[in-house]
RNA sequence: GUCCCCUUCGUCUAGUGGCCUAGGACAUCGCCCUCUCACGGCGAUAACAGGGGUUCGAAUCCCCUAGGGGACGCCA
C-alpha cells in the first residue's frame, strides 16, 4: 500500500496554543513509529501562525512532553510563522498563474452567505462572486483576501491509508482563503507549502483534518506538486464517549507524569489504542517499531481508559530497574520528609524496593509505600496501625517478640520467620495475631510487604528500635 | 442542517465467508496461595447496534434504519 521506494518522512505539527494532550502524543507516536519502521525521518513543526494564541509556555510544554515520551524530532523543529514570506510567495505565484484571485467580499457579505446557506439547509460556501470580477470593481477601502480558484465540477478523492478511499463532490467545497486581508497566510496554505518544502511523504494526523485534506489536495494540484500520502487516525474520546475533555484524559502529558506514570507505560497504552498486533498487549519500543504499520490502525474512535493505563504502568514499574525508580520517587520522598532521605534510609529502601514494586500502580503509590523504609523514628502509625497496637494482647506479644528477635543471631528471612513462628506457637496463637501488631510496630501501617522481608530490609538495629518505640509509653 | 467517517464483552481489541458453541487484555466477581496488602495461579459474568438481503454457510459482502463522532472561519 505504502510506497516504500522513497524515503519516508513524517511530521508531527502541533499548534502551541495549549498543553500537549494525550491525543497529540498519540499522533506524534504514530508518526514516530511509522518513520522508524521504514527507516525514515520524523520531523516536528510548530504551527505558531496564530500569533494571538501561540505561547512560548505551550511550545516548551510540547517539547518537554515529547522529550519525556522519547518522541523528540529527528531535527530541530520548524517554526511555521518564520516561513510566512514563503507561503505568501506561493500565493502570489498562484495569483500570477490565474489559479487564485483577489476577493473583496466583506465580512457582512460572508455572514449573509452563511445565513442563506443555513436557511437553505446547506453547509456554508463562499459563492465565488469575485472569481471573475475585475479588481477595478473593488469597493473602496476593502483589503482583499486571496482565494484559491478551486475546481467547481467533478470530485476530489483522498486515498487515505487508514480510512480508505474517501471522495467528495467539488461542489461541496468553496474557494478557500489562502492569504488574509493583512497578507498573512492561512493554515490551509501554510500546511501544504511546509509539508511540500519539508519533503513530507506521509501526513499522519487526527481525523478532524480529513475534510481539510480535500482542500489541501486542491492546492497541491494547483501548484503541480505531488501530494503526500495521508493517514487520518480517529480521535480519542473520553470514558463517556464524548470528546475528550478535562476530567478524563485531556490533560497535558506532564499531568500524567505527575500522577506517577512511566513514559513506557504511556507509550504502550497509546500504541494499543486504535492499533493492535493480534493478542499482544505488552509491547516495548523496539517491538513496536518492528511491528507498526498503518494497515492495523482502526477507524473507530477509542475511549480513554485510565484503569488500563494504570495496569500497564504497574507492569512497567515491576520491570523497571530499582535505581531508576528510586531516582524517580526521590523528589516525592523528600517532599514527604521535608528533606532528602539519608543514606541509611536509602539503603533500607534499596533492600526493600523489590517487595514494593508489585504493590504499586503508580510512582505516587510507590513513593507512599516507600515511606515505611525511609520515615524517621519514631514512626507515626496510621489509624489502622494505631488500632492494632492498641489491641489487648499487642503489648504482650510485642514484648515477647522483642526478646525472641533480639536473641536471633541470623538476621535473615528464614531465621526471622522461624523465630516468630516459634513464638506464636509457644503462645498458642495464630501467626496472624502476633504478625499484625508486629507489622504495625515495624511499618506504622496495617498493610505492607511480607513481615520477614520487611525486617530483613530494615535490619536488626532499626527493627528492634521500632519495636521498642511501639512498646514505649507515648 | 449539509458533507464525511464510525458501530464485536463496561473499556481496548482479535476476527478479512466455514477454524467462532466469537479469542485475548483491563475492569468486575469467586476460589487458591497467604502474616496484612499486593503479585501470581485458576475460574466466572459479559459483545457481533437493529432490520432486510446475497450465499449451502455471515461478526465478516450489499442495502436501509438507529446511534456516535468529525468538518463546515480572513482558528489551527
Amino acid at each position: 500500500m505504502s510506497d516504500t521506494s522513497r524515503k519516508v518522512v513524517t511530521r508531527f505539527a502541533p499548534s502551541p496554543t495549549g498543553f500537549l494532550h494525550i491525543g497529540g502524543v498519540r499522533t506524534a507516536l504514530f508518526n514516530w513509529l511509522y518513520a522508524r519502521h521504514f527507516g525514515g525521518t520524523y520531523l516536528l513543526r510548530i504551527e505558531d501562525t496564530d500569533r494571538e494564541r501561540s505561547t512560548q509556555a505551550a511550545i516548551d510544554a510540547i517539547l518537554d512532553g515529547l522529550a519525556w515520551m522519547g518522541l523528540s524530532g529527528d531535527e530541530p523543529p520548524v517554526f511555521q510563522f518564520s516561513r510566512a514570506a514563503r507561503h505568501a510567495a506561493v500565493a502570489q505565484d498562484l495569483l500570477a498563474r490565474g489559479r487564485a484571485y483577489h476577493c473583496y467580499a466583506t465580512p457582512e457579505e460572508l455572514q449573509q452567505m452563511r445565513d442563506a446557506a443555513k436557511a437553505a439547509g446547506r453547509s456554508m460556501r463562499y459563492d465565488g462572486r469575485w472569481r471573475v470580477r475585475d479588481a477595478s470593481e473593488a469597493p473602496a477601502g476593502v483589503k482583499p483576501v486571496v482565494r484559491l480558484k478551486a475546481p467547481q465540477g467533478g470530485e476530489t478523492v483522498v486515498s487515505d491509508l487508514i480510512q480508505g478511499e474517501v471522495r467528495v463532490a467539488n461542489a461541496e467545497l468553496d474557494d478557500m482563503v489562502l492569504l488574509r486581508s493583512d497578507g498573512t497566510p492561512t493554515y490551509m496554505l501554510s500546511v501544504v507549502v511546509d509539508d511540500h518544502d519539508m519533503g513530507v511523504t506521509h501526513v499522519i494526523r487526527g481525523d478532524d483534518h480529513l475534510t481539510n485534506t480535500f482542500r489541501q489536495l486542491q492546492i497541491y494540484e494547483a501548484m503541480g506538486w505531488t501530494p503526500p500520502d495521508f493517514a487520518h487516525m480517529s480521535l480519542i474520546h473520553g470514558a463517556d464517549g464524548a470528546k475528550l475533555s478535562k476530567r478524563h484524559g485531556a490533560l497535558g502529558v506532564e499531568a500524567y507524569r505527575d500522577m506517577g506514570f512511566l513514559p513506557e507505560a504511556m507509550f504502550n497504552y497509546l500504541l494499543r489504542l486504535g492499533w493492535s498486533h493480534g493478542d499482544d498487549e505488552i509491547i516495548g519500543r523496539e517491538q513496536a517499531i518492528a511491528w507498526f504499520d498503518l494497515d492495523a490502525v482502526g477507524r473507530a474512535p477509542a475511549r480513554f481508559d485510565m484503569a488500563k493505563l494504570a495496569s500497564l504502568n504497574a507492569h512497567y514499574i515491576k520491570e523497571a530497574a530499582d535505581a531508576r525508580l528510586i531516582e524517580l520517587i526521590a523528589p516525592r520522598l523528600a517532599a514527604a520528609l521535608g528533606k532528602a532521605p539519608d543514606a541509611a534510609a536509602l539503603e533500607r529502601l534499596g533492600r526493600g524496593l523489590a517487595g514494593l514494586k508489585p504493590r504499586a500502580q503508580t510512582l505516587v503509590e510507590l513513593a507512599d509505600k516507600a515511606m515505611i523504609y525511609v520515615a524517621p523514628r519514631p514512626l507515626s502509625p496510621d489509624a489502622k496501625a494505631v488500632k492494632l497496637l492498641a489491641a489487648p494482647s499487642a503489648g504482650t506479644h510485642l514484648a515477647g517478640l522483642a526478646d525472641v528477635l533480639a536473641a536471633t543471631a541470623d538476621w535473615a528471612e528464614p531465621a526471622l520467620e522461624a523465630a516468630v513462628k516459634t513464638y506464636a506457637a509457644g503462645a498458642s496463637v495464630k501467626l496472624g495475631e502476633v504478625a499484625q501488631p508486629l507489622r504495625a510496630a515495624l511499618t506504622g501501617r496495617a498493610e505492607s510487604p511480607g513481615l520477614f522481608e520487611v525486617m530483613a530490609a530494615l535490619g536488626r538495629e532499626e527493627s528492634l528500635a521500632r519495636i521498642g518505640d511501639a512498646l514505649a509509653p507515648r
